[in-house]
This record gives C-alpha cells, sequence and structure tokens, in this order.
RNA sequence: GGGCCGUUAGCUCAGCUGGUAGAGCAACAGACUCUUAAUCUGUGGGUCAAAGGUUCGAACCCUUUACGGCUCACCA
C-alpha cells in the first residue's frame, strides 16, 4: 500500500487522518477494542470490533504500523443468571464473582467467559478481523496492573472528584477507587478498610467474614471499577484510538470521566473515539423469540451473509447511523447493492466527475475484503436466481454450477460461499412463497380435470418438440400456445403446471424455471399425465 | 435536567472536509400473449424542519427555535 493515495472521504480514513494528526507521528498507532464476555457477544457488540478493523486497515493503508488490541473484559462481575441457561441453581451459588471463574454450562470450554470469548474468536478471522486479544482476568489476576492500581489509590480524591462531577450523590469519604474479590469466597461483596499508602489494602468480605491485607503485587483479587479500569487500561497500552458505544458517549458517561481520569491521573491523553449507534434486526420474528433472551451473534448473520457482504454493511454505512441487519427480502436488495458496489470498483470511470463517485464506492468495496482484493469480479449472480437453482438441484452446489456452465475456476469459491448462504436463507428465512421443491420423479400424478390432463400433455408434447430448437422468448409462444389451443385461460393453465412440478399454484417465472429444470427432467414429470 | 444524533422527493435514505440537489422504491406513461415486491424503457416530483447570521456562493459553517429519537446521572 502506498502513502500517495488520493485523499478518501470514507469515514474509516477520515478517522485515521484524525488520529494521526491528533496523536501526531508514531512509530506505531494503538487502537483499542473490548467487552465484557458476560453474555453470547452480539452483532451489536461486533460493530465496535469491525468499526476498529476498519480503521486499523485505513491507518495501515496509509504506510502506518498498527497495534489492535482486543480486551476480554474477563474479570467482570457475574451479576445475573441469563434466563436461557440450564443449571440455574448452580450459576446461582457463582452470584457476584467474576465471570471467568463461572463454569461453562453449555459446553466444555474452562469456563463461561472462555466459552463466549471462543465462540467470537474463532469467528472473527472469517470476516478478516485479527486483534492481539488481552485478557483482562489473567492480567489482574498476575497483578500485572499493580502499578495502575496503586496510581488509582494514590489519587483517591482526584477520582472521587472527578466522579462526583457527575453523580447524583457524592461517593462517601472512606471511598476507595478499587473492588476486591475476596481472597476466600471470590465474590466482590467486601468493602475496602483501608490501604499503607504503598501496596497493601485491606479488606473485610460481606459473604463470609473473611478479614485480611493483600498486597497488591500478589494478590488475584483486586480490580479497578470499570471507570477508572478503561483509563489505566488506556496509559497501560498507549491507546491512541478506541470508539465507543453512544453509552457511553454522554456527558457524565464513562468515556467522559474516563478522559479526565486518563489524563490528570495516569498522564495519558485519552485516545481519539467516535460514537458507534446499536444494530437492529428485521425480519427474524417467529423464528426467534426475543423473549427467550436469545440474541443475534456474528455466527447468526454469517450464516445468510457472506464475510464480504457482511462488512459491506458494516463498511457502508457511517457508524453513528442506526442500521438493521435483516434475514427478510431485503437481503436480495442488500447482494444487489454489494454486487453494483463490486462491478462500479471493476469499472473504473475516465472522467474526473465519475471519478469522484467512484472513488467513495471503490474504497467502501476494498474495505469490505476479507484479504487482499480480489483481481477479478465474482460471478454475478442475484441470490433471488442462486435461490430458485439451489431449490431445483436440491442445494447441490456443484450441479448449480455446472448448469450455469460459464462460472470461471477463480470464481467458484466465492460463489460456493454465496450459495450457501443463500441456501441457509432460503432454507429457514425466505418467505413460503418463494419456497418450492420439485415433485419427486416417481410421485404420484396430481388430480387434475380432463382438460388439465389434455394441457398437461400439450405442454408436454411442445416441450418435447421445441425447447431444445429455441430460445427462452421463442419458446415461450408455444407454451402459451397451449392454453390458446385448448381455450382455458392463462390465469387457469399456469398453476396446473406448478402444480404438476412443485406441488403449489404459484413459483419461479414459468419459462425461465423450464429450462432450469430441464427437458429429461419435465418429461418424466410431466409424462404420466 | 445535561449531552449526543436526526429533520433532504409520497417512502427509505445518499449527499463527510461550501461550488448547478441524487439513488432505490412508490407514482405516472409506454413495451412484453409473461406471477416469486415480474422485467425493460421513459417522465414527473424537493422553500433541503423554521428563522437569522458568515460568505462571491450554504443542505453543508455559526446562533436561536420547533419536532423526533437516543443516552447519562446506580453498575459495567
Amino acid at each position: 500500500m502506498s502513502n500517495d493515495r488520493p485523499t478518501s472521504t470514507h469515514w474509516a480514513d477520515i478517522n485515521a487522518d484524525k488520529i494521526i494528526r491528533e496523536k501526531g507521528p508514531k512509530e506505531h498507532y494503538t487502537c483499542a477494542s473490548g467487552i465484557t464476555p458476560s453474555g453470547t457477544v452480539h452483532i451489536g457488540n461486533f460493530r465496535e470490533i469491525i468499526s476498529v478493523d476498519l480503521v486499523v486497515r485505513a491507518l495501515r493503508d496509509k504506510g502506518e504500523k498498527v497495534r489492535f488490541i482486543y480486551s476480554w473484559d474477563d474479570y467482570d462481575v457475574f451479576r445475573k443468571v441469563p434466563r436461557n441457561m440450564p443449571q440455574q441453581e448452580l450459576l446461582e451459588t457463582y452470584l457476584r464473582k467474576p465471570i471467568t471463574l463461572v463454569p461453562d454450562v453449555l459446553g466444555d470450554s474452562e469456563s463461561y467467559a472462555a466459552a463466549n470469548e471462543k465462540n467470537l474468536e474463532e469467528l472473527l478471522p472469517v470476516v478478516g478481523v485479527k486483534p492481539e486479544y488481552i485478557y483482562q482476568a489473567a492480567k489482574y489476576r498476575n497483578s500485572d496492573y499493580a502499578e495502575g492500581i496503586k496510581t488509582a489509590l494514590e489519587h483517591r480524591d482526584v477520582i472521587r472528584r472527578q466522579l462526583n462531577e457527575s453523580r447524583t450523590s457524592d461517593l462517601p469519604d472512606d471511598w476507595y477507587p478499587v473492588s476486591v474479590f475476596c481472597n476466600k469466597c471470590d465474590r466482590d461483596t467486601t468493602k475496602v478498610t483501608g490501604w499503607d499508602g504503598d501496596y497493601g489494602v485491606s479488606y473485610t468480605c460481606e459473604s463470609c467474614g473473611n478479614e485480611e491485607t493483600v498486597d497488591l503485587r500478589k494478590t488475584p483479587g483486586v480490580k479497578l471499577p470499570w471507570r477508572i479500569d478503561w483509563p489505566m487500561r488506556w496509559a497501560y497500552e498507549g491507546v491512541d484510538f478506541e470508539p465507543a458505544g453512544k453509552d457511553h458517549h454522554s456527558e457524565g458517561g464513562s468515556f467522559d470521566t474516563a478522559r479526565k481520569t486518563s489524563k490528570e491521573v495516569y498522564g495519558h491523553e485519552a485516545p481519539v473515539t467516535f460514537q458507534y449507534d446499536f444494530i437492529s434486526i428485521k425480519g427474524r420474528g417467529g423464528k426467534i423469540s426475543s423473549s427467550t433472551g436469545e440474541v443475534i451473534s456474528l455466527a447468526d448473520v454469517l450464516e445468510v451473509y457472506t464475510p464480504e457482504v457482511t462488512r459491506f454493511m458494516f463498511a457502508g454505512t457511517r457508524p453513528n447511523t442506526e442500521f438493521a441487519i435483516s434475514f427478510d427480502l431485503d437481503v436480495l436488495k442488500i447482494y444487489e447493492d454489494y454486487d453494483k458496489c463490486e462491478r462500479t470498483y471493476f469499472n473504473k470511470p475516465d472522467n474526473d466527475k465519475a471519478l469522484k463517485k467512484w472513488e467513495k464506492q471503490a474504497r467502501i468495496y476494498e474495505l469490505s475484503q476479507v484479504d487482499e482484493v480480489p483481481e477479478t469480479m465474482s460471478y454475478q449472480i442475484q441470490i433471488r436466481y442462486l435461490s430458485t437453482l439451489l431449490q431445483i438441484f436440491s442445494g447441490n452446489v456443484d450441479r448449480v454450477i455446472e448448469f450455469l456452465g460459464d462460472v470461471k475456476p477463480d470464481q467458484v469459491d466465492r460463489l460456493k460461499a454465496r450459495a450457501a448462504c443463500a441456501w441457509n436463507w432460503v432454507k429457514n428465512f425466505a418467505p413460503d412463497d418463494f419456497t418450492f421443491s420439485l415433485r419427486a420423479e416417481d410421485a404420484s400424478p396430481i388430480e387434475v380435470s380432463e382438460v388439465e390432463t389434455k394441457a398437461l400433455k400439450l405442454l408436454a408434447e411442445k416441450i418435447e418438440a421445441h425447447m431444445d430448437s429455441c430460445d427462452e422468448k421463442e419458446f415461450s409462444t408455444h407454451v402459451y400456445d397451449v392454453a390458446r389451443e385448448l381455450e382455458i385461460e392463462s390465469g387457469d393453465f399456469f398453476p396446473v403446471v406448478y402444480r404438476a412440478l412443485i406441488g403449489k399454484d404459484k413459483g419461479p417465472r414459468l419459462i425461465n424455471f423450464l429450462y432450469i429444470i430441464g427437458k429429461d427432467k419435465l418429461l418424466k414429470l410431466l409424462g404420466k399425465y
């Protein structure tokens, strides 16, 4: 990648420029993201990760070196047992303990947190996101943050003042900027009773009555509350950029206080940031009940959208705009938008005015790719058509490719990935009108009237006589001739044909559909009348 | 109460660093003996929420107002 690319107006590039401008020249820039794995990581959380990834790419495209870190806040407290989990009674005994100690009741991972972490970590490379993971439980339990915690204790009064500025009720005088997991029972139901001015913190546990003084350099149990933890880590890792959800970006919100703490306590200017909006879900009602607490994860999205198209939705939308990920008919449109963007990319205009529009689309296309930008276009095929083909060939992609005939070798993998998504969509989300399956060749004939029998017979004859020698348009006249010769309305004729073929009154546009099914199969299906 | 975001064609929105208002859908007209929101061609359509300001020039920058949404103030 080169430094001399034209100025881009894509938001990722604008933010990259901003980072360089505000943080000055650096050997490398640190971009951070992170969430708590205290539940299934959902697609809304993914927006943060992908947003950082896009900015990271923009920085790298400018020739900068970037460290992309992803912090798992797995030393968070287990506050509530999720409704949709088994073994509720067992899980209840872990309340107030760090989530990294809660067992994985759904699988065989080390812990509840680890299970959630693993699910996402395995999937992120699929969409081209490869951060360096930081596990906060491990860092805290290893006392890596001992100095940061000590610094917070030393600036206890400053921090209290900063937090009080945006609180309705002031923190008490005996407040300490730390929280402690009891050494005996692992719960955070503790009260800090003193600090020796150095590394010693005393506490009593309200659950088990334990009372002791621990050394920050040795204890696994002391951590910082969120609003202090965040700026401490900015300083610890030297974070230059980290976006956050709208819940953080408000006066008095956590980014606001963290900014102050970062500067005054840790001597680190807050990172460049932006606010990203929420993601909503469309077209999944009925399938997944929201009342069960089930959330839509990246894995769910990837069932229906290819990695490129998934990236495309995020790269093509400004972060502070709310948008919906659809599972209904909008899926067709999203794929069409992506294909249009791709065609644009491969058809660079030669006049300046068109070039300006082209550059924006081209940038979105580049950022949508999982790895490097392909040298050739994908096989352009609408999901609508692809799903018809798949249904005729019972989901067998190889036969679809064989039928299409003109798929180039370097397009096969991408087409297969798209077909897998299309097939999932047809099976799980497509409206009933959209789905069909061809009747088996040995199925018993449907019940038809005398004139309908004649119609099907005559259609078979037309197919036998003309299908091979006509193009679709020409052949269509022969099909209409059937209705005309028997003096039945086409509105009555079509449903019979569909019933004989797929057992429904409606189906894909008939002429094209007949060609896809092919002469041999048609004659077998219609031959029994 | 504070903050953030939004208000552009009938609908959904683009328009990102000030330079002749755009797309998709809808509508309308035409074509096709044609049902997966069917396809193709063409047309019409906006006081850019309102008012004021800066500027040679404002949808875009500033101020105020109205309406809508979100968010913070307990925890993360």
